[in-house]
RNA sequence: GGACAGUUAGCUCAGUUGGUAGAGCGUCUUCUUGACGUGGAGAGGGUCAGGGGUUCGAGUCCCUUACUGUCCACCA
């Protein structure tokens, strides 16, 4: 295969991946010899489009999958999508409305049909898209939160824990959206500071002492008040308590209670308890037996027991309306500007009511103990750890899950009522007869299931449960989990109990969390600010692997990302730079038997380069083992462009450029070896260029994706040669740097004059001089006295003198080495302040010690050799 | 109200167990040398938010202050 002259993804990137697809590389071997790697994907919505958390997300799992395949795990990787039952269900409606039909027209039955249709058709957006993204994922397996398996471990997980008193039904203060005419659990619910008002109202004595103020942000509730409470400890209140007060508004008169919950400093003192409509109230209402009197419909109007004036009103509406009739009849006090915070639907940000409603609960208590332990125990770990105060957090203080939703789109709940006598009758499938009455006709309850109540039971329906499938006694507990931390208590710390519930098992046992993708300017991409960036234009313009590199280069294990493109451009300018580095080995691979990196002759700068590779591949291991996918990346774009292009490739262009084919032979045989590892290396980052690359070699396996990982290899590390190249290239620098200071041409060939003890090293390196630094003749006198036409370099392993000529000015020669001089002095200081402390020298690491008293060493001699050239100047 | 982050070069951010502060972008100089100008070479630029502490040694650990952000809680 031969590689095209300029970098351009569009020619190959799909072509590659329907290759992969058709040879089946996604689909892990069962192997009971081998540790599997396993992770399922965070299943997208299947009204999703692909958006840059997405990319971020799938680009890092790819990472982790793609490395742990290369390591020789058997790897899966599943994907799947989820139903996403509000989400879904609301765009469903919007679509039916459109076409002019509705919900309620087209019954249950058609509704579900129009459903699937809609998933039919639309469902499979997201999964086209994760495709381009170059995601390896095994798509022989792929799942859907809604399919038939799924489905099954709904019914028997919800049976099993009716059974064991976990599920139960009952009449609670629910979070309940008026738009989606749904109840939603604690978690689905945004709180946001709003500016809004404080009421404060007279409700008047019915024994006609006087009246007692109360305070409330929602006045339009005032009719479903069944008392005021007051403090107990309150020296105001407690001649009133018991009596009782007339309710405006109403002819209802409520009673005074006296209650603990109430704060003395707050308002008045004095609390409106509406049981109905507010979750302490109704702890309140509990404890003094209040009548619970629910004043508003499913769809936010207030209901007839708000009376015939306000009955059938919006909520907002009805509001206005109180506060203007209390007004008329000199009741309100004051309309106080307030801040507070109002609860909205996160699927449609309408506000949330709190609502007694007969619902499906989870109990959690029992639930959530083992799952704190497992973390605690560190049988899971978060990563980044930090994370795992937010879990504790949330679990340590877990109400009850509940779980039913008034939609059609979702798992029904295998509840079924007797139709004769009510019972309730909990099953996977259908009754046929009665426990109770015998009688054989059953409703089915009508409701779903919060979405998030399949998502939790991802890791193992996905993998067969119940059944007992190979997949799930291989793969389960997966590896790890990985995902964004806006979801811990949506979707991770529910699959960590169901998991340990229903498996007996943790379903991971790590949880790598990774940021938000922001904008350039820090702000959270959303559809109503419309600063999304779509990743399928950015792939289209750069290709996917600009796009993965980019997310996932230099990034913070935990932290938020901005993304602009910018970003991304340098990322395709890395990715160019290994593609013409390739092309540029390639073109010497050209009628050259390679031979294997063990049989060759090796230069100090091949020893440096095979030294470095072994230095950065056992780093990015270390670094993405421990799911460091920031660092690793930014480790070997410093690997690849700093040393392996600027470095390696400019200093062995000699002996690939050599009449000696030997030569020639062995230093091929070298730069493939190194390009070779490279690209796998960067295999997991940027696949799809590196396999094409890696398909053009001149030798190669079927696939870079099934080769192996680089490990370090002791036999390839050469620490003498290491230490001498980099003494050579302190040389170069040394000298280039005068070159450039003095404008010296590039083309101008120089002279220089070596003083040192390393003479054979200086040999060794002065075809490296000449090719790096453009020097012409090494001269060698170790007892040289430099004279005024020439420039100085001291490093630590020579002296060097280079004769310029006119070009000096000696003013500014002096100048520039005074300044060295400063310097290195400093240095000394600052190496002998540490020396001279007892206290550094007797409990610092020797090596550190040492590294210290070399370094001073070095420096000394430095500081004498310029002081004398500084002398020699100056004469 | 509580918790957790962040504060490092002009900008965006890295910095792995404490051991002489880094990158990308931008800026300046320079080079069309046979992979790449999406490039090469060189340069400039930081009292690591302030204060205190632990330590031989702190960007890194502890305390504290300020500012920014996020999450949780919800006093009506």
């Amino acid at each position: 295969m031969e590689m095209e002259k300029t970098y351009d993804p569009s020619l190959f990137e799909d072509k590659l991946y329907a290759n992969w697809m058709a040879k089946g590389y996604f689909t892990p071997h069962i192997d009971p010899k081998k540790d599997p790697y396993t992770i399922v994907i965070p299943p997208p919505n299947i009204t999703g489009q692909l958006h840059m958390g997405h990319a971020l997300n799938n680009t890092l799992q790819d990472i982790m999958v793609r490395f742990k395949r290369m390591q020789g795990h058997p790897t899966l990787w599943l994907p799947g999508t989820d139903h996403a039952s509000i989400a879904t269900e609301v765009k469903i409606v919007d679509k039916l409305k459109a076409e002019g039909t509705s919900k309620e027209e087209l019954g249950r039955e058609g509704f579900l049909k129009a459903a699937w249709e809609w998933k039919k058709q639309y469902g499979g957006r997201i999964v086209e898209q994760l495709k381009k993204l170059g995601s390896s994922l095994d798509w022989t397996r792929e799942a859907f939160t809604m399919d038939e398996k799924c489905n099954r471990a709904v019914k028997k997980v919800f049976v099993n824990l009716y059974n064991k008193g976990l599920i139960y039904r009952g009449s609670r203060i629910i979070n309940w959206c008026p738009c989606c005419k749904t109840a939603l659990s604690d978690a689905e619910v945004e709180y946001s500071e709003q500016d809004s008002f404080l009421w404060h109202i007279k409700y008047p004595l019915t024994d006609g002492s006087g009246y007692l103020t109360v305070a409330t942000t929602r006045p339009e509730t005032m009719f479903g008040d069944t008392a005021v409470a007051v403090n107990p400890k309150d020296e105001r209140y407690a001649s009133i308590i018991g009596k009782t007060l007339s309710l405006p508004l109403t002819d209802r008169e409520i009673p005074i209670v006296a209650d603990e919950y109430v704060e003395m400093d707050f308002g008045s003192g004095a609390v409106k308890i509406t049981p109905a409509h507010d979750p302490n109230d109704f702890e309140v209402g509990m404890r003094h037996n209040l009548e619970i009197i629910r004043v508003m419909n499913d769809d936010g109007t207030m209901n007839e027991k708000a009376g015939a004036a306000y009955c059938g009103l919006d909520r907002m509406v009805a509001r206005k309306k109180v506060e203007e009739d209390l007004a008329a009849l000199g009741l309100l006090i004051e309309k106080e500007p307030y801040k507070h915070n109002v609860g909205e639907c996160y699927r449609c940000h309408s506000s949330v009511e709190p609502i007694i409603s007969k619902q499906w609960f989870v109990k959690m208590k029992p639930l959530a103990e083992p799952a704190i332990k497992v973390v605690k125990q560190g049988d899971i770990e978060f990563i980044p750890e930090r994370f795992s105060k937010v879990y504790f957090g949330w679990m340590e203080n877990i109400k009850d899950w509940c779980i039913s939703r008034q939609l059609w789109w979702g798992h029904r709940i295998p509840a079924y009522y007797c139709e004769e006598c009510g019972e309730t009758i909990v099953a996977e499938d259908t009754p046929t007869k009665c426990p109770k009455c015998g009688c054989t006709h059953f409703k089915q309850d009508e409701d779903v299931l919060d979405t998030w109540f399949s998502s939790a039971l991802w890791p193992f329906s996905t993998l067969g449960y119940p059944d007992q499938t190979d997949d799930l006694k291989y793969f389960y507990p997966t590896s790890v989990l990985i995902t964004a931390y806006d979801i811990i208590f949506f979707w991770v710390a529910r699959m960590i109990f169901s998991g340990l519930e229903h498996m007996g098992e943790i379903p991971f046992s790590k949880v790598m969390i990774h940021g938000i993708v922001r904008d350039k300017l820090g702000r959270k991409m959303s559809k109503s600010l419309g600063n999304g960036i779509d990743p399928l234009l950015i792939i289209d313009k750069y290709g996917a692997d600009s796009l993965r590199f980019s997310l996932a280069n230099g990034i913070a294990p935990g932290g938020d990302t901005r993304f602009y493109e910018e970003k991304v451009e340098s990322a395709r300018n890395f990715i160019n730079k290994v593609w013409n580095a390739s092309r540029f080995v390639m073109m010497n691979l050209e009628n050259v038997e390679l031979l294997p990196i063990e049989k060759t002759d090796k230069t100090i700068a091949d020893r440096w380069i095979l030294s470095r590779l072994q230095e950065t591949a056992k780093a990015v291991t270390d670094n993405l083992e421990k799911y460091e996918i920031g660092l690793a990346g930014a480790k070997m774009y410093d690997f690849v462009w700093s040393e392996f292009c600027d470095w390696y490739i400019e200093a062995i262009k000699p002996s690939l450029y050599s009449d000696d084919a030997a030569v020639k032979q062995n230093a091929a045989s070298n730069i493939y070896y190194v390009l070779t590892n490279i690209l796998k290396m960067l295999h997991p980052y940027i696949p799809f260029v590196t396999e094409h690359i890696y398909l053009s070699l001149p030798i190669h396996e079927e696939t870079i994706m099934l080769s192996s990982y680089p490990t370090y290899r002791d036999d390839l590390y050469f620490e003498k040669e290491k230490a001498e190249f980099e003494a050579v290239m302190d040389m170069i620098k040394g000298i280039r740097n005068i070159r450039a200071e003095m404008n010296v041409a590039p083309s101008k060939r120089i002279h220089i004059t070596v003083k040192t003890a390393n003479e054979d090293l200086i040999k060794s390196g002065e075809g490296y001089l000449a090719k790096l630094a453009g020097v012409e003749k090494v001269i060698y006198d170790a007892s040289y006295i430099p004279g005024k036409k020439e420039s100085t370099v001291v490093t630590a392993a020579a002296e060097i003198y280079i004769p310029l000529g006119d070009l000096i000015d000696y003013d500014k020669e002096i100048e520039r080495l005074e300044k060295e001089k400063a310097s290195l002095e400093k240095e000394i200081a600052r190496s002998k302040g540490m020396l001279n402390n007892p206290g550094f020298v007797s409990r610092a690491p020797e090596n550190v010690v040492n590294a210290e008293r070399d370094r001073l060493a070095v420096n000394e001699e430095k500081l004498a050799k310029i002081i004398a050239n500084i002398k020699a100047f100056s004469d």
